[in-house]
DNA sequence: AAGCTCGCCAACCGCGTCTGA
DNA sequence: GTCAGACGCGGTTGGCGAGCT
């Protein structure tokens, strides 16, 4: 099974995104969907790597993420499925539509492991069993396992959002998502069906993208007014900053924020993860 | 005011898995 | 059954900005 030579190294373009790449690479999304990342350098002629390009699109440009100021209520539910789940943070993002695996994972590196990382190291998250017992486990025994943990999950997530609605979704029910709570226990059930409605989402989605990439264009452009963005990681962080400053001012956020990472995840064809969470939960 | 240290986060890298030929 | 291509995931790193001395 050889490893994929990911890209050819030469010519590609390493570091942060400028506005203009996000710009194509969602123009080309927009046209002809997620998908097919191999594609996408030769097609759009961006001299990035698929793989950066997909991650791009996923991490930052996908529409309907949410970026920073993680509410209680996230907080805690990234604590107890981490430690449901341990550090399969694909699976954890799954229950947080709105965020990606890398933010969940970042936050827990940077904020909570240093407050909740002895728990795993206890040996009292799933993820410090799993990851030693699972290798003198039978497949069979490491399916049930997972199983359990999923069903374990579930129910702590139930739990969660039964105590009080979720700050994550009351703020999101600020901005205009019309059935986010509905999608996000689709996400829960793991109805993987990908329906008529989702199909409409889809259309939204990018809709909503393009209309982020504008606002995200715009504020670019006002930033080009004075000094140009020179720095790599300026442009970046201006860009992001933008973005998010859209997401703030004015409701950027599509109604299928849930929709698409599992949606997406699930129905890929080929590849897959590391582990079979995140697809199957 | 200048230099230093630390925290945060976007992006990269390597590996595992799946799928089709 | 085998192999190569494609994709997704998790760990890690690089660089900027904020805070501190």
């Amino acid at each position: 099974m050889g490893r994929s030579p990911c890209c050819d190294k030469i010519g590609v373009k390493k570091g942060p995104w400028t506005p203009e790449e996000d710009i194509i690479l969602v123009t080309y999304i927009q046209q002809h969907g997620p998908g097919n990342w191999r594609a996408v350098p030769a097609h759009t002629g961006l001299r990035r790597c698929s793989k950066s390009c997909r991650l791009r699109w996923t991490n930052y440009l996908r529409p309907g993420i949410r970026r920073g100021n993680f509410s209680d209520k996230e907080e805690k539910l990234i604590i107890h499925l981490q430690a449901l789940l341990g550090n399969r943070w694909a699976a954890i993002a799954s229950y947080l539509p709105e965020r990606t695996d890398n933010d969940i994972k970042n936050y827990w590196n940077t904020h909570l492991k240093k407050k909740f990382g002895k728990v795993g190291e206890d040996g009292v998250g799933a993820g410090a069993v799993s990851s030693d017992s699972h290798q003198s486990m039978s497949k069979g025994q490491w399916e049930r396992r997972l199983q359990t943990d999923i069903h374990m999950a579930k129910q702590a997530l139930r739990e969660a959002l039964s105590m009080e609605t979720p700050a994550f979704m009351t703020e999101v029910g600020k901005q205009p998502s019309s059935s986010h709570s509905g999608e996000f226990n689709s996400v829960l059930t793991r109805s993987q069906t990908m329906s008529s409605s989702s199909a409409a989402a889809a259309a939204a989605t990018y809709a909503s993208s393009a209309e982020n990439i504008s606002r995200l264009l715009q504020g670019w452009m006002r930033n080009t007014e004075t000094p140009a963005p020179s720095g790599r990681v300026s442009t970046t962080r201006s860009s992001s900053e933008s973005t998010q400053l859209s997401s703030n001012n004015t409701p950027v956020t599509p109604p299928v924020a849930a929709a698409l990472p599992d949606d997406n995840r699930s129905k890929r064809p080929g590849g897959s993860g590391r582990s079979p969470f995140g697809r199957e939960v």
